[in-house]
DNA sequence: AAATATTTTTAGTCTTATCTAAATTTTATT
DNA sequence: AATAAAATTTAGATAAGACTAAAAATATTT
């Protein structure tokens, strides 16, 4: 059996090691863990015998097939519980993270299946990040930065990279949702500050924003 | 903060002792928790610690008012756990326990409360034991054991004592569900056994099914 | 009321996940 | 290449919750 604290290095490994694919070191999971390196080490080899990460000493650690399978199915879990939150029980979109860091420990094969079919198979929770289907597989779509985006044309908005409750906060100050039509009209160079149009306004975001706002083309 | 474990020993104490109201003994808890009584001990100090119980060595243990409430708001999550299993994801009513063992833990008042609304308010689960609400109060209702009903009567079945998969699969098996009209056509006094009339059949049952289902007279 | 049986508690270990402090290895700098 | 700095691991402790074995208290028999 694999314990709670075992599932959440096994998700911070995924996540620090950009979905699985690049070495983590120790004192990474550490900071993210909120814990001392010297308890990363320890659960490294524990997590190292249970054939979730491959491991040589001093060296960092990468996932197994089976650590990522693992990594997955709690992102599975936590984003589909998102949806759940935000749909069916009217949470806002700041809200929903805590309590899906604890749904998505709940081991019930049947639960997270019947859930998805509940809200209706989502392909993307309420940050526009993808659901992995039951095998793992992600809906994958091409999503482009704001910082990035090109004068004059028009995007659909479906993602953001900042999940804090602040940052949520200013989109829905701003009228700015999942789905919202965004057409860049200037972009400064002096501060990398952005104006956008949005339904009926014109709004100019800072870099910092721009650099978290995920959008994708509209043809 | 209460711990899971914790959380379980109360729900033990809560139910052993007949709603909380009597005194409970150490190895009744052992067996309720599939532990060693020396395990209970150790544990009952700890509760006695945190004011969740009244202890006395010896003496067994009561819940103290905020072990109750412990309690009665965890039967409440268990509960409307089990009503989201049953009408939202189409559990049948033997599977969701297991389940909401788990979900029951979930610490979020505002989850709980939202689900309550989003079930619209539920007054009892799929086995049909009430719900408390927000306050901890139960709406109760007057049942009697089918094996106490009376010849030529009418009942509406509105609960199981036994939650049981054989048993509640027996149930499903001979068309009982929570509802279900039942009239008593002749009580067998040699081996306890009632013969009933349910829609448009008649089946007998043994002594040991009428004492596990509940019914409400009908006017 | 004494002897026996049962229940409960205590004492001492074990495991998991954590910690601090010290030791070791790797990386960076001179 | 030697040394300093940073990262990582080991060693030894701690707390929670469990265990076994033994001691203490309560209940039951005779």
């Amino acid at each position: 059996m694999i314990t709670l604290t075992e599932e959440n290095y096994i998700k911070a490994i995924y996540h620090l090691g950009n979905n699985g694919e690049n070495i983590v070191n120790t004192n990474a999971i550490a900071e993210e863990m909120r814990t001392k390196a010297s308890s990363v080490s320890d659960m490294i080899k524990k997590l190292s015998e249970k054939n979730y990460v491959d491991y040589k000493k001093y060296q960092g650690v990468t996932l197994t097939a089976d650590g990522k399978f693992v990594a997955i199915n709690i992102i599975r879990k936590h984003r589909l519980w998102e949806v759940f939150l935000v749909e069916k029980l009217n949470f806002s979109w700041d809200e929903v993270h805590e309590v899906a860091e604890h749904l998505e420990h709940i081991k019930s094969e049947k639960l997270i299946n019947q859930l998805e079919a509940f809200l209706e198979f989502p392909k993307h929770d309420p940050h526009g990040d993808p659901i992995p289907d039951k095998e793992g597989n992600f809906h994958h779509i091409e999503k482009i930065v704001l910082s990035k985006a090109e004068i004059g044309t028009v995007y659909k908005c479906v993602g953001v990279d900042d999940t804090s409750t602040s940052f949520l906060k200013y989109l829905d100050s701003n009228k700015i949702a999942l789905g919202t039509l965004i057409t860049i009209i200037h972009k400064e160079p002096y501060d990398n500050s952005i104006k956008i149009r949005l339904d009926d306004t014109e709004i100019v975001v800072s870099q910092s924003v721009a650099k978290n706002l995920y959008l994708e083309m509209v043809n």
